[in-house]
DNA sequence: AACTATTTATAAGA
DNA sequence: TTCTTATAAATAGTT
């Protein structure tokens, strides 16, 4: 391990060791890919064999590592693509499909953005909607419809014990005082 | 369409039509795969963009047809292969450029995603904490304190009312009636 | 690595 | 072939 100057510094001689995380952010990048490798060697395997048909599956990962995988023989199935490559039907390879590929993504993007603007929205809803306690929220209305009999007497007691502690509060600001009920 | 000794006999002249089927026992198979060839190419242009790999796949059919697909360039990847790890060449201008823009795409919308999911999940932390109702969400106390003293006594007249629909709610459980107060 | 809630793929039928 | 749909499989996020 040649300790570059990415973030493991082992520097010196007996300073401490900080250095626990790699790659973290990559990482989760790194568990994608190989999940989606088991997932699609398995496919490629059951399409040979389900349809009698010849692979070959080559993966580069982001490092450059490469994996292949193929039924019977995937060296096999290359020559052939290298011999009679000029009559080969090519899937999402031309600039036309890559056009579409970026297309969807940029789709996807803006959909992901719209939804998060949304998100954010609600969230701000919410926000506002407790800080305006006076306004009372529509929530409990619904919420109430769910509660069993016992369960809304409990809420109930400790709605009385709220408002005690609401007087209390308003007391106290008159007198300074801190007498607060619990249950 | 030259009317092969297949299956399709047209025959003669007048002779009634005894042919609708083509391939059947075949042509299962054959849907089969060119769906999943589909699917597999799709997967693994996913795969591509996702994580950065690069990738190439080489699909022979039963019938020794070949189909090819990878992103961003197959062959490359094929030659590394062939070649076993040494560099890859790719000086094909314009591929660069979009692959850049997949790129940032691809960045852009990963970090847009993981925004969204934090604001769900805070979000979802409301929610939750407005369902627990019997467990009082902590945020009132505060805005009590913020709360100036005829805010407060408003907010406690709103209480009473609430407690009051409680009382009716529970009582509509046994009668069935549903007289709400309202301010 | 294991689990599970969701998403996605796909076989069968129209 | 394309569309639909019920079912099966993949997988993202989480533990």
């Amino acid at each position: 391990m040649s300790s570059s100057s990415n973030n493991t510094t082992t520097t010196k001689c007996n300073k401490r060791k900080i250095k626990i995380k790699k790659v973290e952010p990559n990482n989760k990048c790194h568990v994608t890919f190989t999940k989606r490798k088991l997932g699609l060697f398995n496919k490629v395997t059951e399409l040979s064999i389900l349809c009698q048909a010849e692979t070959a599956l080559i993966l580069s990962s982001q490092q450059g590592k490469l994996y292949t995988c193929g039924y019977p023989d995937p060296d096999a199935v290359i020559r052939r693509f290298l011999t009679n490559g000029t009559q080969v039907q090519r899937g999402r390879t031309g600039k036309r499909q890559q056009q579409e590929l970026v297309e969807t993504l940029r789709l996807e993007y803006e959909e992901t953005h719209n939804m998060l603007q949304q998100e954010k929205k609600k969230l701000d809803e919410i926000k506002e909607a407790q800080n305006g306690c006076l306004d009372f929220p529509a929530w409990w209305n619904k919420d109430i419809e769910k509660m069993g009999l016992e369960e809304l007497e409990n809420f109930m007691a400790s709605l009385e014990i709220l408002k005690l502690n609401l007087v209390a509060t308003a007391e106290a600001r008159k007198f300074n005082s801190s007498n607060v009920f619990k249950l």
